[in-house]
RNA sequence: GGCCCCAUCGUCUAGCCAGGCCUAGGACACCAGGUUUUCAUCCUGGCGACAGGGGUUCAAAUCCCCUUGGGGUCACCA
């Protein structure tokens, strides 16, 4: 009952890792380090069609970007080596002849053919699709025999009568009749162990005490259950999760949005937000607090605490907590954030990220707090990178500043009152100050000056201090942009 | 369809296991107001749920049963 504590997170490469996937691994993960256990890393690349080592790369990577530490896996190694399952296949192969040998299971001959018409004739009686057990009758000699002559045959795990009960930490007590679990298939035609087979035999070499996986892995338990206590080994404590839903309520798919890790990493959401987020897909802190970190998780998560039923995934609350971290973050960290996306977006290129470094982060301070991802910020920002005679109006910037019936003049006589004044570097707080008396002097209301006074800037509706954008935008452009705005409102 | 799982605001959830503290708390979204030159931030307020029906009990969101609804799964894929 003391054995050392260990979890897994098995992903199989043959995608980019999934976002219910790395939920599964975070959960595994801070169980593991709540509880002092291990947590292992393994590679499930039984079906080499799909399987490649790039995913098995861009997976390792995502764990690592969100900071799941793994203590045993196929980068680091570790005493249960290896943690590739293509690399274990002797290790299965013996297990599934002593299971052979040991009578609890056996060769099955019956063709593809067979199993098709069998299948179409269930269907037909509206019956439970499954194996007949027709060659379980095969006596031991007989099928040994036709085995060893190389005679085609899978084989099949042998489903006792009766019916396999497990605690799982998410729900209860679960009970199946093996009348439900047929058959199944442990090594294939090819030699080639499945899935339900070999994650067991790894689960057991590698002493994994607890399984902590989807909910759609709960109709499998029976089957590994019983193959454990086949192979005379203890069973692990399950607790299956709930599923991530789309916006249908069905399993997250790409139909209702991205589903990849990968997606979210690249549409710029902090890692911390992404981590906090999976948190609170079937899990809460303490039904208050919704923003937390690595720590608060891993001094209270419990397995036993986890929502039964699925959580729809929420993009709009993923989006504001994103702009949460976002918001709290260092100035410096945002604008290095940041930076990639401007350069991708040909804003700005490296060289100039580092010779207007001083520029480039007053800007990102202007918009910090109205982003809410990194990749943002391109397009926010982008006016100040236009051509001043080919600056896009926004409709709504340009509606408000047309509100305003003396807009063409109130923007030339601003213009030659500001032309001696705006000069390189002038302060935009004095500025302000100056553009205040200005307006209260001729009697104006703020915005009958600023709105068509921020439409010739931007084009934009919204956005930072109109004072500290003609700084950005230095004398010249400023002027300019002026000038073009009396013309085009007018 | 068989089997299995699930069920608190539109969404994420607290409360349920150890029934009374719940005229059900928080968050996102939405709406209204305040702050601001605008947008955003920030602040205040509003809207909004125990799926339905039976039990058990002095007392049920909490325990039991049924119904309904939703989901998962039925491969020589993982």
């Amino acid at each position: 009952m003391s054995d050392p504590i260990r979890l897994r997170f098995a992903p199989s490469p043959t995608g980019q890792l999934h976002v219910g996937g790395a939920r599964t691994a975070l959960f595994n993960w801070a169980y593991a380090r709540r509880h002092g256990g291990t947590f292992i890393l393994r590679i499930e690349d039984t079906d080499p069609e799909r399987s490649t080592r790039e995913y098995e790369r861009a997976i390792l990577e995502g764990l690592a970007w969100l900071g799941i530490q793994w203590d045993e896996g196929p980068d680091v190694g570790g005493p249960y080596a290896p943690y590739r399952q293509s690399e274990r296949i002797d290790r299965h192969r013996k297990a599934a002849a002593s299971l052979l040998a040991a009578g609890h299971a056996y060769r099955c001959f019956c063709t593809p053919e067979r199993l098709d018409r069998l299948r179409e004739e269930q269907a037909q009686r509206k019956e439970k699709p499954a194996y007949d057990g027709l060659c379980r009758k095969i006596d031991a000699a007989e099928s040994a025999a036709r085995g060893a002559r190389g005679e085609p045959h899978v084989v099949r795990f042998r489903v006792p009568a009766g019916e396999t009960a497990f605690v799982d930490h998410v729900r209860g007590k679960v009970v199946f009749d093996n009348k439900e679990v047929e058959d199944w298939v442990m090594v294939r035609t090819d030699g080639n162990p499945t899935y339900n087979f070999v994650v067991v035999c790894d689960d057991v070499d590698m002493r994994v005490t607890h399984v902590f996986r989807g909910e759609e892995h709960l109709v499998n338990t029976p089957k590994q259950v019983l193959l454990y206590q086949a192979m005379g080994q203890r069973v692990p404590e399950f607790g299956h999760l709930p599923l991530m839903l789309g916006t249908d309520h069905k399993k997250l798919s790409k139909r209702t949005g991205d589903t990849a890790l990968q997606d979210y990493r690249e549409k710029g959401f902090p890692a911390e937000a992404v981590l906090n987020f999976l948190c609170l897909q079937g899990w809460a802190l303490d039904g208050k607090t919704e923003v937390f970190g690595v720590e608060e998780l891993l001094a209270k998560f419990d397995i036993r605490d986890v929502n039964k039923a699925g959580a729809v995934f929420d993009i709009a609350k993923f989006l504001w907590l994103s702009g949460e971290y976002i918001r709290r973050d260092s100035l410096d960290r945002v604008a290095d954030m940041c930076a990639p996306y401007v350069v991708r977006a040909g804003l700005m290129t490296e060289d100039d990220l580092s010779t207007r470094r001083d520029w480039y982060r007053s800007v990102v301070a202007g918009e910090k707090e109205r982003i809410r991802t990194y990749a943002e910020l391109p397009e926010r920002i982008a006016y100040l990178f236009a051509d001043d005679t080919a600056l896009r109006y926004d409709e709504v910037a340009e509606k408000n500043a047309r509100k305003h019936a003396d807009r063409a003049a109130t923007l030339r006589a601003y213009l030659e009152w500001l032309r001696p004044r705006l000069v390189k570097d002038a302060d935009p707080h004095a500025l302000g100050e100056a553009g205040r008396a200005w307006i209260a002097e001729r009697g104006l209301k703020p915005p009958q000056l600023l709105q068509p006074l921020r439409c010739a800037l931007t084009g934009q509706a919204g956005g930072p201090d109109v004072y500290e954008i003609m700084g950005w935008l230095g004398p010249e452009r400023s002027l300019r942009r002026i000038e073009l705005a009396i013309e085009r409102l007018a």
